[in-house]
DNA sequence: CTGAAAGCGCTTACAG
DNA sequence: CTGAAAGCGCTTACAG
């Protein structure tokens, strides 16, 4: 037995006939009990598997998923934002489970994934995770969409997408931000992110905000927006000392992401401003990192786990044929020192 | 055209053969310029892309890597060690850049990788990735080695290995930090981290750690080293407790890895211990959230860009059949205000 | 430089 | 329940 073992070697060895073996293997009620053993037992014995490529091939399905994470070109090649790798992480746990391989692969916004992984038929399915200017790639999902690529996305759920998007709850944990910034007593509450449909989860989660502000009778001021398009420390850094630079008084921060949030506070540390007690600040993910910053910071936890299951099953039901609709996951605030003025 | 575009509705396209198509699309120097241009030119226009699966299992290759974290079966769902992750985005980097699909997988230490994936054909070649104990999947390791499959590991470098180990100089990570609290004027450090040839890695950091002292006079107490084989928090934290109960007097703590290094500085400041001032702290690999710690921890950075573009490179040279070597990759002390004791 | 043919290792109608 | 045969879409000797 020269080689790796084909289903032809065991065909051989158990006297029945290549195609009986393959129907054996893959448990097909056309075979009989005792005949599956025997063909079982002796693909142990040579330590058979199944070539995926010949497999696959013939059935016209891999089997496997793709995972794209795109960035923003600008985006350093060291880091991710901990938010997508915790994404990651429960993405190829759910994966697993179901018995789909994953194929990972981080793109530039700039790239013609549309083409990649379903098109040579590496995957069944795409999953799309990534932050970006939605407007710079929305014609790109539309060519995925009519092209019959199945593909699931994580992001903000609005109305007329050309895809199945899910995505956390965005509104209502901007409004449980800042619910709870006013609760604390704050007045002038800013808010570092932008604030248009280009960045359609920053922009909801503002909605939120601004929805909250109205509740407690408060009018969001445009002095106290400041953009920040990119999810890391340095845009959260900038945007604060914009917002600084602009001299219009402040007692709260909510940043659209927990990094510009780290951004932001280490801007204020840097001018001997007091996070929390001269300026809350909250910010939105809970990274893992959020708890151990000083102060610990105030943000709202998307559940990460369920976000990969609900994109791996539904993507799976896709590439079925099933039904699915988009989903809105809920969120939960998470308090912690950065935003507590009781301790002023 | 009904489907996708084969490789035959190209060559009906341009009037040459299938084979001619098949060599322009790979660029064989064996076709014309003209004829391959002109291929191309219908292959866009088809959006046609080679399936990879056909073309996989004539060619006896796949083009693809797989990534196998593997954990303690303790470890739970959620959290996956910072530093993996950081590896995991090297990797996936260094696999684009050079070509190569890259499938990623968890898997309990205790399940049959060496089954799996080379096996099955999906990759040419594995990367072994994880924490565990060593002489626990040894001999899966040789196994793997003995079937033919290539695979190259991350974790300590040891003369007698059953496959190709890349890592970072862990024994000269431990003696510059062991150096480093010497030279603050601490003289009895602690150790929290397994300190035997079931983790390897652990052991070469204290062994550094040893040899420090020695050089600096000081002997190593067995008092002071705590058993932490899982690299978490709790583990951290427990050891702590361990360490504390003992009653010996300590002025330094040496962690093995900064997630230990968390723990132990937790239990320190729930006892109303100062970190730095009455004990210093260090830990090792440097994560994201290290420097954001309070205070921010001293500990040993892996380069995990480079570790990521080594183990790709030297699994693909694997693959080739040329030469590889274990590899021994630097390290570098960061020293942070956790074992600062001028500013006591 | 190009083409006709074989064949990679499976799955799946089709026939019994 | 089982087998003989076709064929998935490529790559690669082989022949010219």
């Amino acid at each position: 037995m020269k080689g790796k073992a084909t289903s032809f070697d065991i065909a051989h060895l158990t006297g029945v006939s290549q195609s009986t073996v393959s129907r054996a293997l893959r448990d097909s009620p056309l075979v009989s009990e005792e005949t599956r053993q025997r063909i079982k037992a002796a693909a142990d014995q040579l330590n058979y598997k199944v070539d995926k490529n010949a497999s696959n091939l013939r059935s016209q399905h891999s089997g496997t998923l793709a995972l794209l994470l795109f960035e923003d070109p600008t985006a350093d090649d060291s880091h991710i934002n901990p938010f997508f790798l915790s994404m990651l992480g429960s993405i190829t746990r759910a994966c697993a489970l179901r018995g789909y391989d994953l194929l990972i692969s981080f793109q530039q916004l700039s790239y013609d994934w549309h083409a990649d992984y379903a098109d040579t038929k590496k995957a069944d399915g795409i999953i799309l995770l990534g932050y970006g200017d939605y407007l710079a790639y929305r014609d790109k999902l539309e060519k995925l969409a009519a092209q019959g690529t199945h593909s699931v996305r994580w992001g903000a759920v609005l109305p007329d997408q050309p895809d199945v998007s899910i995505g956390c709850d965005n509104f209502q944990g901007g409004h449980a931000v800042a619910t709870h910034l006013l609760e604390q007593g704050c007045k002038r509450i800013a808010f570092l992110g932008d604030a248009s449909s280009h960045y359609p989860e920053f922009f909801e989660r503002y909605r939120g905000y601004v929805a909250a502000l109205q509740e407690g009778g408060v009018t969001a001021e445009p002095m106290l927006q400041v953009d920040a398009t990119e999810s890391t420390e340095q845009a959260g850094y900038g945007a604060m000392e914009t917002l600084l630079e602009r001299d219009a008084p402040f007692d709260a921060v909510f940043a659209a992401s927990d990094l510009i949030a780290i951004g932001a506070m280490r801007a204020l540390t840097d001018r001997g401003i007091k996070v929390p007690d001269q300026v809350a600040v909250a910010g939105f993910d809970d990274i893992p990192m959020a708890r151990f910053l000083n102060p610990p910071l105030t943000t709202v936890l998307q559940d990460t786990k369920l976000a990969g299951e609900t994109l791996v099953d539904n993507l799976i039901r896709l590439i079925r044929r099933e039904p699915v609709e988009t989903l809105v996951l809920p969120v939960k605030l998470v308090v912690r020192r950065s935003s507590l003025l009781a301790s002023r």
